[in-house]
DNA sequence: CGCTAGTGTGTTAGCGCTGCCATAAGAGTC
DNA sequence: GACTCTTATGGCAGCGCTAACACACTAGCG
């Protein structure tokens, strides 16, 4: 009897406590590789001996020590996500799409934020995760980077979600421009002799998309271009350049490039006395659920964030799966028009 | 010559191509232990020796395997979330709270979603993540659970956010049933005979604190309490809701548990054309950056979701670092009245 | 009966890192 | 000069897991 084990704890020295697969395999009389094989569904175990190998887990309450495994492995389970600022609802619609196609494919996610998309801390937060273990990597690259200088370590899968990254990585993006377009012709077909413009920050990825294109749209309609006018994204820079254009008794038709800035232009309209849509029309860019119980309800372009999010997972798995490197260039997620109260025919000046 | 390595890469056989610290050490001409001093920031290394160890590192661009280190200290560096949707506002700047806040501590994030705050979903989602290897948990419990007879594995630190379960665990939350007692007292204040209330769905923690605090300020002031009228936080029931209070000629003060029932509210008030604050006064709960700019601006009550998050990220570290068990019992972060224009004095019916 | 093919299981050797201990060299003390 | 004490470094073992191979055993075949 010297030899024996107490039978409820076997490591000693440096065991963390919990149970390893060595004190169930010592339980259920078999080998480690065995419970591996239970473990990880494998075949070639008898029916009885997995049985075995299962009752001997369950009372132990054995949990493969995802570290071990991702060392013998060198794969791990986890898809690490690069976002700036979530305090924008574009970023937490994607993050949450990626997040629940992730768990379909049972990956988890390891989230960093960054305070400044900026390569320094860009490459910093991809240290952090490569360095904390992901198989792969999906940025959130809402604000304009040059993705040829930034020095991410080779071998990590990447994805860009929002971003202009086409040309060097897979990117998926909402069909930005087509949405600016289906918006400003959705104005002009309204009658308005033209379409003004709040624009997102000119360092966003998605505001230059927009912006181009509903110039173009434009310039291919003939119409003057009035002047752009840039906001932040936020309600409060959308209500100062409102104030702005409701001084313009010209203006009939504004596109502003989210709902939150719409929202602002709208307030600053009906502060002016300029009615919505009587007096002017204005469509955003989003469609928060909020947007259609704004007062009057808010025309806009509807974003298929969760189709985006399963996209990026999908070409993030098939690199990691195939280990090979996915294609280049832009997956475009198809965006709609959704007409509410805040758009109406306009009636001449 | 014959038993030189190529110089270049040295792991063969099961090697996953990275640059190890024994790579690292070939090449500075020291030991994998000084390498991994260097690597750890240790004193007792000599200037010399540490700058030659991290050019080495450098020019290999070597990256410490997290895995490998985790396995051999039982440490991670990662701070678990398991959190229902990010649809919510509430949830989402808890989470980008508690995120940043991690960052600062160098902690990681991992990220699980669940589709519903069941035991089952809640049970899975941990195991996932001590699985997945972290150090300590993080529930946003923003729906009611019954945190007793959850099994989570012992030893995980855990901290509760945005729920009850301050009994179990050390939990943070909002002063929810402050910020209901400032929104009915200012409508009160205001001289309104008694106020309304759009409730969150009753499995929700935060919309059980703001009805019974709502009620219990009534009764305390001697107010009768009207029936009681229950959403799902969506601008949508809000407005279905508001419906209904707008066909009421004795409404004339409706307290809304989150901001976008009360948009709904004030949507559905308007179409009925009983003016907002003229005939009825709105408050609101969580000031969202748009309250201010819908029309009109929308008085509500502010929380500090950066504070919850940080207090839940020293609450984790403090247990994890000391590695003893934090006070259960909650932490009450203070939150403040936003007087805007959707609440007026009453001037009687 | 010797051959192959397949199945269930065990043995071995790491994955890359760190904790602990040993060692060597210098510095200070009596 | 024999003794501590400190500082810089290396050696070794092991964290818990899995890939690769080895091995015994069964079955089917001509």
């Amino acid at each position: 009897m010297t030899a024996v084990d107490g039978g409820s704890r076997a490591g000693r020295g440096r065991g963390h406590g919990a149970p390893s697969m060595a004190d169930v395999a010592r339980l259920a009389g078999v080998s480690p590789q065995t419970v591996s094989r239970v473990a990880n569904n494998r075949t070639n175990v008898e029916e009885a001996t997995r049985e075995r190998v299962l009752a001997a887990m369950r009372a132990l309450g054995y949990q493969p020590n995802i570290a071990a495994r991702a060392l013998a492995t060198g794969r791990f389970g986890t898809i690490g996500v690069i976002s700036f600022t979530l305090n924008r609802y574009g970023n937490v619609r994607t993050l949450d799409g990626i997040t629940t196609a992730a768990r379909a494919e049972g990956f988890s996610i390891s989230l960093v934020g960054v305070t400044a998309l900026t390569h320094q801390e860009v490459n910093d937060a991809f240290t952090r995760l490569t360095t904390q273990a992901v198989d792969g990597v999906v940025i959130i690259e809402s604000e304009v980077l040059d993705m040829r200088s930034l020095r991410l370590p080779p071998g990590v899968p990447v994805v860009i979600s929002d971003g202009h990254g086409g040309e060097e990585f897979p990117a998926v993006d909402s069909d930005q421009a087509g949405g600016a377009r289906l918006a400003t012709e959705h104005l002009l077909d309204l009658g308005h002799p033209t379409v003004w413009h709040v624009a997102g920050p000119p360092d966003s990825n998605s505001a230059r998309h927009r912006h181009a294109s509903w110039r173009q749209t434009l310039e291919r309609a003939g119409r003057p271009v009035p002047q752009v006018l840039f906001g932040d994204w936020t309600a409060e820079s959308g209500y100062l350049i409102g104030g702005y254009l409701a001084a313009l008794p010209e203006v009939s038709a504004v596109f502003a490039a989210n709902d939150q800035m719409a929202l602002g232009v709208i307030r600053a309209l009906h502060e002016a006395g300029r009615a919505v849509p009587g007096d002017v029309s204005v469509v955003g860019f989003d469609d928060m659920p909020e947007s259609a119980y704004f007062w009057p309800g808010l025309t806009t372009i509807r974003q298929d964030f969760d189709q985006g999010g399963r996209i990026c997972v999908d070409i993030l798995l098939e690199q990691i799966r195939m280990r090979r490197p996915a294609e280049k260039g832009m997956r475009v997620v198809p965006v709609e028009l959704v007409v509410r109260g805040s758009s109406a025919s306009w009636r001449g000046a």
